[in-house]
Formats: structure tokens, sequence, C-alpha cells
DNA sequence: CCGCTACAGTCTGTTCATTGAACCTGCATC
DNA sequence: GATGCAGGTTCAATGAACAGACTGTAGCGG
């Protein structure tokens, strides 16, 4: 977790998992990897992080199994970096959380709204699908397009571009997208 | 937020949420809160936190309106801290985290278990109750039980040792439940 | 009155994570 | 050969977290 830099003698879950999630920056690298972000030099520009700190947080979050290094070309060796099956079951904390602080700690609304990519219908508070019903929505049906509190000028990188137009969640961002 | 301590120029719901309870030992104290935790000597000795830390971590969860302070006694003038509606909101996010943590970062297993107080049924991952249906439960109607995981042996306070037994969200442990 | 304990802090010195800038490597292009 | 890019590593300075001592108010026992 942030700084301390963990909770060994706390007998909880949620201290397990603020072990893994709970520094500072991981989950909005988490998060980033949700909006499909993967390459080094694109969380770099979208987050604003030292390159350092970077480093340590994606080598932390794929020793814990939430992310995995993917190669996308050799000479030089490059990978992106991907969300594991246990960093996809992120997205309902993740979702939750991002619900919460735009309720209550965002000034001009949500920044971002979130719905069922089948059928258009705004997700719930819990991440399901009102219209469609069942559990939570997995990510990779959720879309995502600009709220009302989304601030159009900031952060003029390619990155904060493609994430300012609607956008399925998981499909790639940035220099990965470019490069099809 | 852990350390930085903020995230200013993240256009994001998620960043304001962790401005608010990202930082260090921030969300522990929200979920001791949830467990009945209400009196600074109770949260000091169940966390193991630093005092000055505990001071400057519940002065900010107060300004930022997920606490307030409840006086108990006068002279000298003691008071609790207790969830406002707005940190009763987060329950959806702890949960979520929580049980992520139970699954992928916890060795043996949840180290607590949540059921639906009313009847008895174990809550879903999203925090509902799969007999009674419905959204998510509030907190007020969740019985917590120590999991598989659980280390019956550490700790020997009272908050730990309170925790340890089949007890309902909300309802006051520790100090304060001692003093009715 | 005196000493003891409890609670809720504040203060102090040390440790350690974060930050920002500079540097390094491997490769491709001009 | 020089330049640029992607993905790092290294470094000094900053500032937060830590452990422990200290403060202040009050109740209790003798």
């Amino acid at each position: 977790m942030a700084l301390g830099t963990d909770y060994e003698q706390q007998d909880c879950s949620l201290a397990r998992a603020l072990e893994v999630v709970g520094e500072r920056w991981s989950l909005l690298i988490v998060r980033d990897a949700f909006y499909g972000v993967q390459r080094f030099n694109d969380f770099l520009v979208h987050l604003g992080i030292p390159r350092a700190v970077l480093t340590s947080r994606l080598n932390a979050l794929v020793a814990a199994g939430v992310l995995r290094k993917e190669p996308y070309q050799q000479a030089p060796l490059r990978h992106g970096y991907l969300l594991t099956a246990v960093g996809l079951e992120l997205w309902t904390p993740v979702y939750a959380l991002a619900r919460w602080g735009g309720r209550h700690a965002a000034p001009g609304g949500p920044k971002r709204l979130f719905s069922h990519a089948p059928c258009g219908t705004d997700l719930d508070l819990a991440g399901a699908c009102p219209h469609c019903g069942g559990p939570a929505v997995p990510p990779g049906e959720v879309m995502m397009r600009p709220g009302p509190g989304a601030s159009p000028d900031v952060h003029p990188d390619a990155v904060s571009r493609a994430l300012a137009r609607p956008h399925r969640l998981l499909t790639p961002v940035g220099t990965a997208a470019e490069a099809r």
C-alpha cells in the first residue's frame, strides 16, 4: 500500500487486497488497463507518474498476478501490460469506487458514464445491467463515454483524446491502437 | 491519497475517490467503522497505526464528509467517529475489494464471511442477497462472522476479540460497547 | 491531597517511499 | 555518425509515516 508498505498484522481480506492495489497509483494503473492502455509510455503520459514509480508498480502488479507482460515486438523486445483473469475481477471494486467518487467527490458530476454495450443501458450502482438483468456486466461488454463532469481540454495527449470518445473497455488505445 | 498526496491532474472519478479514501490506512479505518469501531483508542489498538497518522486520517475523513464526530461525554470532551450517509455508501466498494482480496490475495481463504442478517443467506459478489433478491444489502443488515482464513490468536485486544465473534455491522464494539 | 489510570491527542527524531531529472541501452531511421 | 524512441535505472531532495515520549483533563482509591 501506499508507503508503509504493507499491513502484515491486519487479519483482513481488505488489507490483503490493499497490499496489492492500495499503493499510490496502483489502482489508477489498473483503471487505465481497463480503459485499454497497454504500453509503458502510454501509462506514463496519461498518468503523469514518475517513470521509476511506474516501473515499480507495473512489476508489483505483474508479480501479484493482476497484470501480465505480453510481447508485441522483438528487436528490441517490447511488451504491453494486460489484465489477467484475476485483474479483470477487479472491475467490480474499481467500478464501485469510481461510482462513489462520481457521486460524492467530483464537483461537476461523474467524469465518465458506463453502459452495457449490447443493449446500451446505463449500468446500475453494482455494475449490473438493469435491462438485461443478471449479475455484474463483465468489463469487455462495458461501453464508456464522457459524463457531465468531464473537462474537455486538459491533457492533449493521444491517450486522453482517445478516452474522451465513446469507447469499449479493454480495446487498445494509444500507441497500441495506432500500430494496428 | 497515499503520499503524493493527490491526483489533481487526473480527470477521473476514481482519482477523486482515491483522494478521499486512497491514503494509507484510510480504507481500513472506514472498514473498522463499518465493523462498529467508534473511538480513537479502539482504532488505535486494532489497527496498530501511529497516533499522529490516525489523528490526521480521522480529521481528513471528517472533512471529506465520510465520518462525523459525535460527542459521547463532556468533561473531558470525548467523541466517537461515525459513518455519515456518504460514508455508508462506501460499503459497496469496500465489500467488493474485500471479496476480491479474500479470493485472490488471502492464502487461507476469506478472513470473514458476510450474510444477510434477516434471512441468514451469504451475500453474493456484488453484496446482494441471493435469497431476498434486490440490490446490494445495506450494511446495517449485514452479519459478519469469521471465515476459514481467520487467525484466531493474533491481537488479543478487546476490539479484535469482539470482531472474532459473529456480529452485525455498525453495532458498537470495543470500549463504546462495554460502556453501555 | 497524592498518586494512578484512561483517553485523546501533540511533539520529536528517524526511516523510507515518492518525486523529478538525468543517464543508459537497443534498435531504427536519416 | 547523429538523432529519436521505448523502456527502463540511478540519484539527491522532499516529505510522509513510524515509534515513542510527552501533555492535559478527569475519575478513582486511599
